[in-house]
DNA sequence: AAATCTATCATTAGCGC
DNA sequence: AGCGCTAATGATAGATT
């Protein structure tokens, strides 16, 4: 009688394997219960019985924590999904403005009688577009950041520089 | 010496509480261990700190349906949050180079023969704080994106607009 | 703060009912 | 099956290094 060493394997015999289940069961349950309160942690354990089809559930707590937890996590990732894009979207008009800005340095510079030939087909072709169908598109962004700059710029603006497609620098219709 | 008999409470020192929290989870996670393989099931035990933000979770079997997702979801959160500062970043710098490229323009259009006297001091002061001091910086981030176009410019630059604190727009040293 | 030790408490295997 | 018992193993609080 008494007590022998137990050899940590399957238990065959289903009798003392389901014994031995239940009161393990029950002590781990104690000692989930007693981390808990001990150390001021939410802590439940989980048993999936292989044969069965529901998963077995026990906590140390009243209500656990568990699917709360999982409600908050996919709340937090959908809120970082979210603001993801947002920035992305931010990331990527910054981007576009700021080209536009720069091609408009390069007009400017254009304008002031640098030479257009060392650039690329490409770039120039860009320019090009630029100067035909992104005026008023350009105009509105800067405009609306600078209102009252351009407000006053358009007051004084009476010499527009070199035509190109009709085009000039002052901000005019 | 020895041991004496637990009070189930909450452990007020620190220390204290935090060397049995890590003894006693160890111990649950062993008899976690012994019982599934005793009895055949999976089990699982979660444990989620207090303070913590992120729940800490172990289990005796391998990979859990439970505790995979959870993983996973932890995963999903703090790769967000990466990627998250990564687009704030990006989108601060793309802001300050936007700001940037505006005031080229600002000066271009002064180069021009544009009347500054309709700007407020603040910004013709910025102006020239920029002209005096922000060169540089300008020129070597736009450098860096038009490196090809900008040696073109450089090879073709002869005459300099009109000077302004000893600086022109031809991107020369 | 982490490992090791050890006396003691806590759990539980095997048994009988 | 479930409960109670008991001795042996297992877990661990407190001290030590």
């Amino acid at each position: 009688m008494g007590r022998m060493k137990v050899k940590l394997a399957w238990i065959e015999k289903a009798g003392a394997r389901n014994t031995t289940y239940k009161k393990r069961k029950n002590g781990l349950l104690k000692k989930v219960k007693e981390l808990s309160t001990l150390c001021d942690v939410k802590a439940c354990a989980n048993i999936y019985p292989c044969g069965g089809t529901v998963p077995e559930f026990w906590s140390s707590t009243p209500n656990p924590m568990d699917l709360e937890i999982r409600k908050k996590m996919v709340n937090q990732v959908s809120f970082l999904q979210q603001q993801n894009m947002k920035l992305e979207e931010q990331a990527l008009k910054q981007e576009k403005e700021n080209k536009e800005l720069e091609n408009i340095v390069l007009v400017g510079q254009c304008l002031e009688g640098k030479d257009l030939s060392g650039l690329d087909l490409e770039t120039i072709s860009s320019l090009s577009w630029l100067v035909d169908n992104k005026l008023k598109l350009v105009k509105e962004k800067v405009a609306k950041k600078k209102a009252e700059i351009v407000a006053d710029l358009e007051g004084s603006s009476s010499a527009c520089a070199t035509g190109m497609h009709g085009w000039c620098l002052g901000f005019n219709d």
